[in-house]
DNA sequence: AATGAATGAGATTTCATTCAT
DNA sequence: CATGAATGAAATCTCATTCAT
């Protein structure tokens, strides 16, 4: 085939992504080998090294997309005007794609990646952006809300941030860990939390 | 064929076992190869194959070593009398040791676990049961709290208690990523969030 | 399909085996790729497949100029007088080129071909005419002069024409293996030894 | 297998460079796979690995001990008393050794290793050596013959040495491409060279 | 004639596990 | 019980070559 559209080369590029994805949430990085991901994209060998170097390549490129994604989601969330209203949008969109099928994939892929981080620095890079900016992104909110009165100024902003964000990955944990875990109850204790910050109920005396 | 005393034998397993969370912390299950295992813990292979069947064997009795472990802190904190007690106590067992570098390895190493888990039915039966005896306890905790007026009967008790081992595990992997990350504050919001369960604060009118 | 003229298609032939000699000599046959040839060539892979059915085929056609060229400098040194003189014009031509940059390149790849011929009865075949024509017109010359009188007839032209051969062909390796060995001292060696065929000196009694 | 001596790793290890060096000569470095050394050394691939780190490895060992015999050579032939006698022991042990069946394998294995060195800076060093070496040798036999009064004070001692070792390496050269090449005729021609330098025969006046 | 993406056999190397001593 | 050399299946990646456009 001679040279073709990049549209052709960017559909190839993601039918060897979804395919590692389909794998590598199945059976882990280490257990999927590139046979695997050959069969599974219906492509050669050769056809896959044209566009990645190597698998470690393909899972960079996996955790770079995360990122990426997960950058327009809080870029979107922004655009509500209340601070009530940016932290809803934003746990309606983690939250909201817990139960669908590609985004389980994608989440069980997620938590590989975070035992990943702990020997690939390349990984560990990707893997602290993706705290790192929605932390930002919430602190700001936080801080915001602070400012406006919404919240009680008692509340550690950055704090809060962090609490907020291991909540939703220790979910992902257990969503991951047990098919019957529905996020309406704790979506309930989140909001109830959430309200907690309010002026009068957090302060201190 | 000598026979050795079963403190001998018991070493020897501990000796395996710590060399192995050494490595895997470091380097991951998969990157992790047996000749490791021997070099770090000054044994041959012959010798760790007559204490393990398998590599996998391995990885085994590092997630029932974790689970017992928690159990054992879980039976700990259930001395103390009132629902706070018991809390501040399970909470001080996990944070107060996220700074310990035996326990930062092992840490590291149930991340691994996670990931893992999606693999292999065995370590995902351990890993499950990591959160639903805590879960359970939690839960009961909350639950008796309720009773004894401690925290207000709108409260989700098992919602509540996931969301709190959430918390704690979105954690680990804060600090795990991030040196500087200090549990101090994080303490600070886990703390005002469980005073916002008390009768008055959560009655949602 | 388009059709174009004869010189155009010389010129992207010799373009094609410019670059595969720059590339041999630098990496040696096998460890340089059909794509290595292609990128310095700023050819296509399918265009140079068009000049040449296989990798071998271009090493068997740089053995074939190599060859083609040595018999050249072999009728052109032919055309002078006395023995002394044709011996003289052929160590010149051999000699004076191997500073040659270009040449150079050359000579390592021809070095290659020495190695390759033990596996390629073809190149096996370009190899051995390499030395089998240069020695029979070396021989020729010898008997002549040994018929004319300017050499003794006790000499074995045959012996002495291979000895005059090996001597260059270890040359090409010590000029190859070290940049400051030069010509000079090893011509004047040469030389002294053409010089001590001649009548009397050889004679063995 | 358990610990084994010494003398049973260097035989393991003298075996596995043997079966190189057979399939080497035979196919050359690069179309020698390391199923063929395996399946020839009737060891498995993994034992193979124990021994050598890579076939780069392997190939680099059977360098080094050409290099190392050929010292041993140069060492065993400075024993003998005149230069003449030191020469033609060199003669004899490189010479003699032409027909030797193993002999011709290494030599052909050495023919393989000059173009090696072109693009393998490890194999460049050793190659060199292995001319430097006994250059430097040959050369101090000829400087001391001169002094002796032996040879001719006018010949380049090290520009005569470079001529025996290109002599030498050329005639490697012919007599793997020709097996009708005899060793004898080239013996004489040497031989005579060798009379040439003699005090009378090359005195410039 | 040229392009260059695709092919897929095959190469090197790894590594969990075994077992003779 | 310990040793450690050996095993060999399997993994990643390469690369000469093809062929649709």
């Amino acid at each position: 085939m001679p040279k073709v559209s990049q549209s052709y080369l960017d559909s190839r590029r993601a039918q060897i992504l979804d395919a590692a994805i389909v794998r590598f949430s199945r059976q882990g990085f280490h257990r999927t080998t590139m046979q695997d991901i050959v069969a599974q994209s219906r492509l050669s060998p050769g056809a896959i090294y044209n566009y990645f170097k190597s698998k470690e390549a393909i899972i960079g490129a996996i955790a770079d997309a995360r990122l990426t994604k997960e950058r327009q989601l809080m870029t979107d969330a922004q655009n509500e005007t209340t601070a009530a209203d940016v932290l809803r949008r934003i746990r309606d969109a983690y939250f909201g794609e817990l139960k669908d099928p590609k985004e389980r994939l994608r989440r069980r892929v997620s938590i590989q990646l975070w035992a990943e981080a702990q020997r690939s620095p390349k990984i560990l890079k990707v893997v602290r952006r993706s705290i790192e900016e929605p932390l930002k992104l919430l602190t700001g909110i936080l801080a915001g809300a602070q400012r406006s009165g919404e919240i009680s100024k008692e509340v550690d902003a950055e704090a809060t941030a962090r609490f907020l964000i291991a909540a939703f990955h220790g979910l992902v944990l257990q969503v991951e860990w047990d098919d019957n875990v529905t996020t309406k109850p704790y979506f309930a204790v989140l909001d109830s939390f959430l309200k907690s910050l309010t002026s009068t109920t957090t302060r201190k005396k």
